[in-house]
DNA sequence: TCTCGTCCGATTGTCCGACAATCCTACGAT
DNA sequence: ATCGTAGGATTGTCGGACAATCGGACGAGA
């Protein structure tokens, strides 16, 4: 055993296609918005057969490389959407058990100092939006399902306070999987709603007044309450998440 | 226009198996690593063509939900590993413009809560990992190529020492990112590897005592110290990453 | 007993050709 | 200017076909 060979893979012509095509949109060859040539034509261009082109299609169009505007069939090059990326992050977080305790752990870690960077770099435009969010959660009394896509919106339009795409990008997939959480939460908890409301109005005056320290000391103490509420409504923590 | 209609769109019957597939996976009725079923066989199920299975089963692919064990051709459920999602959400970063700033900044805002959530969870086969990386770097005088690799893989295993599923899977994409950022950086700028050398030495010590604020502080002087280094290597923070 | 050929069925990769449905565009008609 | 319409282009789906290769079983030889 002195010598290890690496393994040899002769991949498939759909692959070959597939990463000529990715390359040509990384490499901005294929820009954003573009249209691609048709199946036909790129079947004759690459010297295969169409079927093999729209394999190596479907395999982009899982990448969110490739996606057709709304009711088209044309295929244009798409960036991948903070959601769309958000929600294949969401699936492998699921499937790799993640626990309601891992979510809200990792809320505590980032959410402090992302409201402490929004704070920072926050324009008038983003305060409007993230006071709308939280009024938004204040006025809607109708039902969980809003109130949790409202809890969720408001660490949303904090993050987009940030400015900055990657943490932007990051946080989405744990708002996603926020979510859920929060309606079971809330449903059995509805006292919970006047504490998020009080804490969310906190943290908005901090963004506002741009008081970084506190700012970052409100959300963590949002974010710890929410894990009250769970006790109270008698969550396990170490449960897991559900696709 | 009183009324608003949602848009009614008729889904190709290759999306409708890849979501049927996708409802089996999650749902853990297909679990992980098991064999599908072949496509003539699935073909008779879904009473179509054996191609629209195959495009649905591309599809997939491309979500990382299905794929094959090295040097095999049996298709089997896989979930989607850290790298290979990074990869993905890297791509998506790279797409939307991300510049060298939006990485340091993400850093400057993740890696120390970071640090000490990992100060305080830390096992000491994790405080092995970590040590194991931060010798590595210092060690491996070789090329830059294995430098910036042995870098990033210091932040890694801080990363994997907060047991967090969810941080770990999230920060891989900076990763991904930051390490052709440091090649160029510190092909320049050969002393930074001292002073990094420097840093992780006073991290993993802060870790190892469980020095809570300690692991912060040292690592935001640690990165802030990389913003140097791309000052004086002439590397403009604005420009984008490339693919 | 363990390893090595060898064989066969199952499965995948690729191709061809075909056709209906639907979209896109342009052209007139009202 | 809006609406209908006709024609061509493109996609979605199907059927069948065949080579390559994999997986597993079977048996021969050290």
């Amino acid at each position: 055993m002195a010598v290890e060979f690496e393994a040899i893979r002769a991949e498939p012509a759909y692959r070959k296609v597939a990463e000529a095509l990715m390359e040509r949109i990384l490499d901005r060859t294929l820009r954003y918005g573009e249209r691609l040539p048709s199946e036909t034509e790129l079947a004759r261009q690459f010297g295969v057969n169409r079927s093999t082109v729209r394999e190596a299609v479907r395999e982009l169009q899982g990448n969110g490389l490739l996606g057709r505007r709304r009711g088209s069939k044309l295929l244009v090059v798409t960036r991948p959407e903070a959601d769309h990326v958000a929600e294949g992050v969401g699936r492998a977080l699921v499937l790799h058990d993640v626990t309601y305790r891992d979510v809200w752990e990792a809320l505590m870690i980032l959410e402090p100092p992302i409201a402490e960077a929004a704070a920072r770099r926050r324009t008038d435009a983003d305060l409007a939006l993230i006071a709308a969010a939280a009024a938004n959660f204040a006025a809607k009394n109708e039902g969980t399902e809003s109130a949790a896509f409202h809890a969720a919106e408001f660490f949303r339009t904090v993050g987009a306070a940030t400015h900055n795409r990657i943490l932007m990008l990051g946080h989405e997939p744990l708002l996603q999987l926020l979510e859920p959480s929060l309606r079971a939460m809330m449903g059995k908890v509805p006292q919970s709603r006047a504490r998020i409301t009080t804490a969310e109005k906190r943290i908005l005056e901090a963004i506002r007044s741009k008081d970084v320290e506190s700012a970052r000391s409100w959300m963590t103490r949002h974010i710890r309450d929410y894990s009250k509420g769970y006790e109270i409504a008698g969550i396990d923590l170490q449960s897991r998440l559900e696709g």
